[in-house]
RNA sequence: GCGGCUGUAGCUCAAUAGGUUAGAGCACCUGGUUGUGGCCCAGGAGGUUGCGGGUUCAAAUCCCGUCAGUCGCCCCA
C-alpha cells in the first residue's frame, strides 16, 4: 500500500480515460451553443448559507453531506454540493435581471457530497449543469429537457427515458403534504423505522420507499395530481403536450420527489436502463420558482438540470460507445550521438512551432530503445539523425505505420515534406 | 451514519488441509542487431502478503481490531 492514498470517494482521472472527458465536454459545448446557453463558472465553494438556505435546511444534503469548513476570516464556507444555488446567487449578485430574460447558463465542474461511495456515486463528482432563469413558460422546461436529451443523443447514448412529475407550488404543495402525512400517520404502525422518520421530516419521500410490504399503502395514498392548483396543473399539462409534440418518451411518475427543497412544479429525471439499481438516474432537474427570493433576490422563476459526467461515462461504457481517440505526437526524433541529439532538439522545436507533434527520448538510450519508445507513442514517422545524416544534411525517415522503404529527406525540406505526409493523417 | 463482501508485485491473479528462499501472465528495463520499432528468445528489476495485535513449533492462510476498496441502505449525479 502506498503511504498516501486519494481521499475516500475521489478518483484520479488517468490519461487513458481522458478521451471520454474530452469528448463529453466537446459535445456539451456544442449542444449548449445550439440552444443558446452561455458558460458560467462560479466558485467551487460558497458561503455556507447559500447552500443551507438555497438547497434547504431539512434536506439530506445540508444535514449530513456538505463539506463545510471555517475560513481563516471566521466565516463558514462549503464546497458546492450542487450548482443551482451558486448560479442563482451569481444571477442576483451580477444583476442579471437586467439582461435579456431568460438568462440561460451552463457550467461544468466538480461537486462534493460526503456520501458513502458506491457504484457510480462519489464524494467528488462532475456535473454538467444548465439553468434557464427568468422564464415561467413551460416551454422552457421542455427546452431544458430537450437539451438533456439532445446531449445524450449527440454522445450516442440510447435507451433513455424521462420520468416527470409536478410537485406543485408554495400554494398547493403544503396542503398535499398535510394530507399525505395525515394518511401515513393513520398507518404508522406499518411503516418501518426509516419511513417513520420520514413521516416527521419529509413525508413526500415515503412515496419512494423500498419497503415492498407497504406497496398497497403507497398505491392508495393521496396523489399529488389530485392536489395541485389550477396553475400548476395547466403548467404540467402544457409541458406534457410539448413532450408529446417532440415525441420524447416519458413516464409520469407521481412518486418522483427530488431531495432538494427548492423544486416547484416540474421535476424530472433521465433514466438509463444501462445502469442498474439505484443509480439509474443519469441526470435530473426541475423548476425552482422560489429559489431566487430565498437567496435575497427578487421573485424569479427558473428551471435547471444537472447531468453526472461519471454516470454518463458508465453508460457509454455499458453501451460500448467509444469516444474518438485523442491525437498523439506524430513524429519521434531518434538521435545517435551528442551532435545529433543537439540537432534533434532544434528540429523538435521547429516542428512544434509548425504544429507538428514531436517527441524525443532522453538519457541517451540506444537506438533500439528509442525506436521501441517511438513505437509505443504511436507516432507516424521516426526521424533518424546520426553522423551520416548530419554530414549530408539530411534526415532518415521511417514510416512506422506503412510498410514502405525508409527515405532520406533533405533537412531543408523536412517540414514541408512532413506537412504533406501527415496531411489527413491523425497520427 | 448503517450493513454484506474483499485486501498478495504497477495491473489481473496463483500459492495443497497453516509448513521452509510467496509464484505466473501482462506491463517495465537490458541484451540477442558498432545505426532501426512491432513478433520471437534470453536475462533483470519489482512484494515488511493493507496495518496492528493474538493463537501456534510455524501465519498470505486461523481469530480480534483498524484502515482501505467494493457492493448495498439512506440520499442523489
Amino acid at each position: 500500500m502506498p503511504q498516501y492514498q486519494r481521499p475516500t470517494g475521489t478518483n484520479d482521472i488517468l490519461p487513458d480515460e481522458q478521451a471520454y472527458w474530452h469528448y463529453i465536454f466537446d459535445r456539451i459545448h456544442h449542444v449548449a451553443a445550439l440552444y443558446g446557453y452561455q458558460q458560467i463558472e462560479t466558485p467551487i465553494f460558497e458561503d455556507t448559507a447559500v447552500f443551507a438556505r438555497g438547497v434547504g435546511e431539512g434536506t439530506d444534503i445540508v444535514q449530513k453531506e456538505m463539506y463545510t469548513f471555517e475560513d481563516r476570516g471566521g466565516g463558514s464556507l462549503t464546497l458546492r454540493p450542487e450548482f443551482t444555488a451558486g448560479v442563482v446567487r451569481a444571477y442576483i449578485e451580477n444583476g442579471m435581471k437586467v439582461w435579456p430574460q431568460p438568462v440561460k447558463l451552463y457550467s461544468i465542474g466538480p461537486a462534493f457530497r460526503h456520501d458513502r461511495p458506491q457504484a457510480n456515486r462519489y464524494r467528488q463528482f462532475w456535473q454538467f449543469n444548465a439553468e434557464a432563469i427568468g422564464e415561467q413558460d413551460p416551454a422552457i422546461d421542455l427546452e431544458i429537457m430537450s437539451l438533456a436529451w439532445d446531449l445524450y443523443t449527440a454522445l450516442g447514448i440510447t435507451e433513455i427515458s424521462f420520468q416527470v412529475n409536478s410537485t406543485g407550488c408554495s400554494k398547493c404543495r403544503p396542503t398535499y403534504i398535510e394530507q399525505l402525512a395525515a394518511f401515513f400517520a393513520q398507518h404508522e404502525g406499518r411503516l418501518d423505522e426509516n419511513d417513520q422518520r420520514r413521516l416527521a421530516s419529509n413525508p413526500l419521500r415515503i412515496l419512494d420507499t423500498k419497503d415492498a410490504s407497504i406497496q398497497d399503502l403507497i398505491e392508495s395514498a393521496p396523489n399529488i395530481s389530485d392536489y395541485v392548483c389550477d396553475e400548476c396543473r395547466e403548467h404540467f399539462d402544457t409541458l406534457l403536450s410539448y413532450l408529446d409534440l417532440q415525441g420524447r418518451p416519458y413516464t409520469i411518475n407521481p412518486r418522483l420527489v427530488r431531495g432538494l427543497d427548492y423544486y416547484t412544479k416540474t421535476v424530472f429525471e433521465v433514466w438509463s436502463s444501462a445502469l442498474g439499481g439505484a443509480q439509474s438516474a443519469i441526470s435530473g432537474g426541475g423548476r425552482y420558482d422560489g429559489l431566487a427570493e430565498v437567496l435575497g433576490g427578487e421573485p424569479t422563476p427558473g428551471v435547471g438540470y444537472a447531468a453526472g459526467i461519471e454516470r454518463t461515462i458508465s453508460v457509454m461504457q455499458e453501451l460500448d460507445v467509444r469516444p474518438p481517440e485523442l491525437t498523439s505526437p506524430r513524429v519521434a526524433l531518434i538521435y545517435l550521438g551528442d551532435a545529433a541529439k543537439r540537432a534533434c532538439i532544434a528540429l523538435a522545436s521547429e516542428l512544434r512551432s509548425r504544429d507538428i507533434g514531436a517527441v524525443m527520448f532522453f538519457d541517451d538510450p540506444s537506438m533500439r530503445s528509442q525506436m521501441r519508445s517511438a513505437d509505443r507513442e504511436d507516432v507516424r514517422y521516426a526521424l533518424i539523425l546520426g553522423d551520416r545524416e548530419l554530414e549530408q544534411d539530411v534526415v532518415a525517415v521511417k514510416d512506422m505505420v506503412k510498410d514502405v522503404a525508409q527515405q532520406t529527406i533533405e533537412r531543408g525540406v523536412i517540414v514541408s515534406w512532413l506537412k504533406e505526409g501527415l496531411n489527413g493523417s491523425r497520427q
